[in-house]
RNA sequence: CGAGGUGUGGCUCAGUUUGGUAGAGCGCUACGUUCGGGACGUAGAGGCCGCAAGUUCGAAUCUUGUCACCUCGACCA
């Protein structure tokens, strides 16, 4: 657009860092808290969450799982029991010393994830192969205490689901993995009109305990990678390490297999970075608090608040609001892109003479006038084509930054310069990322599942003979 | 954990150099006029100047300490 309409929001070119803290803000999608790295969901945030959780929670419910809740506390022998989880863990995990006025025997770890609990519950409840598979999620906060915090997308606190599952076998549990990790897919693109690129993690980057680990990466306008989503698959670590053993058909004991999977509040971060605008949030339609905000004009004319309480009724399928406070429309159309609600109706008296209103949808700006006796099935013609266009927008720019690299000069080039993705084989030794992250900051983002190029014969960093495609890229 | 920055009405900040009655704009409240891209008038409310100690007749201002938050790096959903 021409000009800019909203004055508080600092240009995301100029930086995009501010840009991103000035949307959460200004949005009210939280506010900061007393303490360090906590922050406040306030109702438009918060509402985004539900929306995330209700759908995402169906689609789960769909393949059989189930939810539970775990304690918030786990003991410090339980946290230890398997090796690589604990040393993952235990930079970040906050103690509870103290209960009342006593020490404590010893001490609490306030969960940084919740695989221990869970393998300590299948422990007691896993004895036979009928007792499987159990697919157990749950709904919760966990708190890893970082020194660095950003809202959303790290804070000491944040909100998540977390599934934990058990199987019989290996290839049961891979297939759980590799579902979850669809249904994340599916779901940022369905529903939050992100499109991400679905692989599998490196050594290096693998969860903490993890055998695999595979992740959706979706691309943030600044070019940086966000993981958005994580399965993990177990293999029979975790069940080994923790004693939990089921007898099969053929009456002899058997480790089963595990599986975890996530998704966290920090999704909202890539709602934010990969939609948003310099006039503040963009929402996609379906899961967007506020699909269609009425705006009356010249409201205290007898007719128009009707005309919009009319105009409400008539679209009771969709989630409606009227704003009738009595700011000036002007101040009113600039709150409500800021708030990133998808389409606005305004209605005045000249609309009602012809018997139309005017719509705007927030991603173009593009206005036009639709009769009222159209409007319903306009509405939700306009939802659908604002969702698929942001979802075509944003998979154009993910397309656009994503470079390929033959040499390390060549490599080295594109990730200093370039915002984006470079795509690179790779020989499979961690020495070769170490470098790459000294060299560039950048990190592996995934090998990807699709993508099976060959670009060169041999690892972008050493020369060897190639092992995979690799995305690289700077990531938050 | 390293480097930098900031703490003064709800918000953004001025005032600190050179100590002397706590300021502005926005926002808020009431009433009236307005209303198709951030309207206007009139009248009002609101501050132990982050916290603590010190220097001084006197501290937002000087000294020391402390806490919090923000930004950028190293580590992580």
């Amino acid at each position: 657009m021409a000009e800019k309409l909203v004055e508080n929001i600092t240009a995301m070119e100029d930086d995009f860092a501010k840009w991103y803290t000035d949307i959460v803000k200004n949005a009210e999608l939280i506010d900061y808290s007393s303490v360090k790295g906590c922050m406040i969901i306030k109702p438009a945030g918060y509402a985004l969450w539900e929306n995330i959780q209700r759908e995402l929670d169906r689609r789960f419910k769909e393949t059989g799982v189930e939810n539970v809740y775990m304690p918030l506390f786990i003991p410090e022998s339980l946290l230890q029991k398997e090796k690589d989880h604990v040393e993952g863990f235990a930079p970040e995990v906050a103690w509870v010393t103290q209960g009342g006025l006593e020490p404590l025997a010893e001490k609490l770890c306030v969960r940084p994830t919740s695989e221990t609990l869970f393998c300590d519950l299948y422990k007691n409840d896993v004895h036979s192969y009928r007792d499987l598979p159990k697919n157990y999620n749950q709904w919760c906060s966990v708190v890893r205490w970082e020194k660095t915090t950003r809202p959303f997308l790290r804070s000491r606190e944040f909100l998540w689901q977390e599934g934990h599952t058990i199987h019989a076998t290996y290839e049961e549990a891979e297939e759980r993995t590799v579902m979850m990790l669809n249904i994340y897919a599916d779901f940022c693109k369905d529903f939050l009109a992100i499109p991400t690129i679905r692989g599998r993690k490196t050594d290096k980057e693998k969860f903490a305990g993890a055998e695999e680990t595979y992740t959706i990466e979706a691309m943030m306008h600044d070019g940086k990678a966000l993981q958005s989503g994580t399965s993990h698959n177990f293999g029979d670590g975790f069940a080994k390490a923790f004693g939990i053993e089921y007898t099969d058909r053929d009456n002899k004991p058997h480790h089963p297999f595990q599986t975890s999977w996530g998704v966290s509040t920090r999704i909202i971060g890539a709602i934010i970075m990969v939609h948003g605008d310099s006039e503040g949030l963009v929402l996609p339609p379906k899961v967007a608090p506020t699909q269609v905000v009425i705006i009356p004009i010249q409201q205290k004319k007898e007719g128009v608040l009707e005309a919009a309480a009319k105009l409400k009724e008539v679209l009771k399928d969709y989630r409606v609001k009227i704003d009738d406070t009595d700011k000036s429309p002007g101040y009113k159309f600039s709150e409500q892109e800021m708030r990133g609600f998808p389409m606005r109706i305004e209605i005045g008296p000249r609309d009602i003479e012809n018997g139309e209103c005017v719509v705007v949808r927030r991603d173009t700006h593009e206005k036009q006038t639709v009769k009222l006796e159209d409007i319903a099935s306009f509405t939700g013609r306009l939802l659908e084509d604002i969702h698929n266009d942001m979802y075509e927008r944003a998979k154009k720019h993910l397309e656009e930054s994503m470079y390929d690299a033959v040499t390390y000069d060549e490599f080295k080039k594109i990730m200093n310069e370039k915002p984006g993705f470079a795509r690179a084989m790779w020989c499979g030794n961690v020495e070769c990322e170490d470098r790459i992250k000294a060299d560039t900051t950048a990190t592996s983002r995934c090998i990807p599942f699709e993508d099976k190029s060959e670009i060169s014969k041999t690892c972008i960093c050493c020369g060897k003979p190639a092992k995979h495609l690799v995305y690289w890229g700077k990531a938050y």
